[in-house]
DNA sequence: GCTTGAGCTTCCAGTCACTGGAAGGACTAT
DNA sequence: ATAGTCCTTCCAGTGACTGGAAGCTCAAGC
């Protein structure tokens, strides 16, 4: 398969899959001409590093999931930490984004949006002192 | 002031400051040794900023709401406007983050995770080809 | 055989909002 | 005079791509 195609069957943009190569996450063979010459196994990869990225992993994450994965010694409790410490990262980004969420809306609420110049959302961000 | 006391009173790093000029958010004067001589005018902007992008504002969100919050013509339905733009934008982004943490949290509990090879994380991973 | 267009290659630069570090000048206290 | 802190500028790196330029390869049609 040309890079084109496995794009296309993995769901990733080409120049995402020549950047993984770049840095290392696949290692796909090269034909005669130089293009790029992907397997079935290289195929596989990508999606598998699809799925983790739409799962917010890092790509350091991917790397060492990717290893686990082909590491058939591996034992499932390394797979999980790694997993549970996303998902602790991912309950932080929420949290943080339900407080801003909380703030702006109540500033939002209390703004009447017509033409006349005064605004809670302002007064609120001029406030920031102390 | 120098930019070691607007720091610490406005809660940004010196370096935020200074990047913060480069890009034209604000212009303190200069002391005749070269130093940056910040005026309260400065040191309340540079709150103010501090406040929009604790919310989350983009740096260009600030931008415009810096050039509302001095326009005292401004109508607060400009303000209100990019504010609910970016409500918008933050309930995208818990809503992708929502979805990956029930994903992964489902994915988790499935998981022994003990010394054992086989892995449910893993095997969702691995199953993204159709 | 030639042309056209699509697909492939590499390389460089840009994104966003900083952040780290180096090299060197200015100020303060002893 | 010295030491230590603060300030300056400039350059490079972060994460994970993404856009674009310049040029090579391939397949189809005339």
């Amino acid at each position: 398969m040309n890079i084109g195609e496995v794009a296309e069957r993995a769901g990733l943009p080409p120049k995402t899959i020549r950047y993984y190569e770049d840095i290392g996450l696949i290692r796909p063979m090269r034909s005669a001409n130089g293009y790029r010459e992907f397997r079935d196994r290289d195929l596989h990869k990508l999606a598998f590093l699809g799925r983790a990225r739409a799962l917010g992993f890092s790509i350091e994450d991917c790397r060492t999931l990717l290893a686990l994965y082909e590491d058939t010694e591996r034992e499932s409790a390394q797979v999980k930490q790694v997993a549970q410490e996303h998902l602790v990262q991912i309950d932080a980004k929420i949290a943080q984004l339900e407080s801003m969420r909380a703030t702006l809306a109540h500033l939002i609420e209390e703004c009447r949006g017509d033409h006349r110049p005064d605004c809670p959302i302002l007064e609120d961000l001029s406030a920031a002192l102390q």
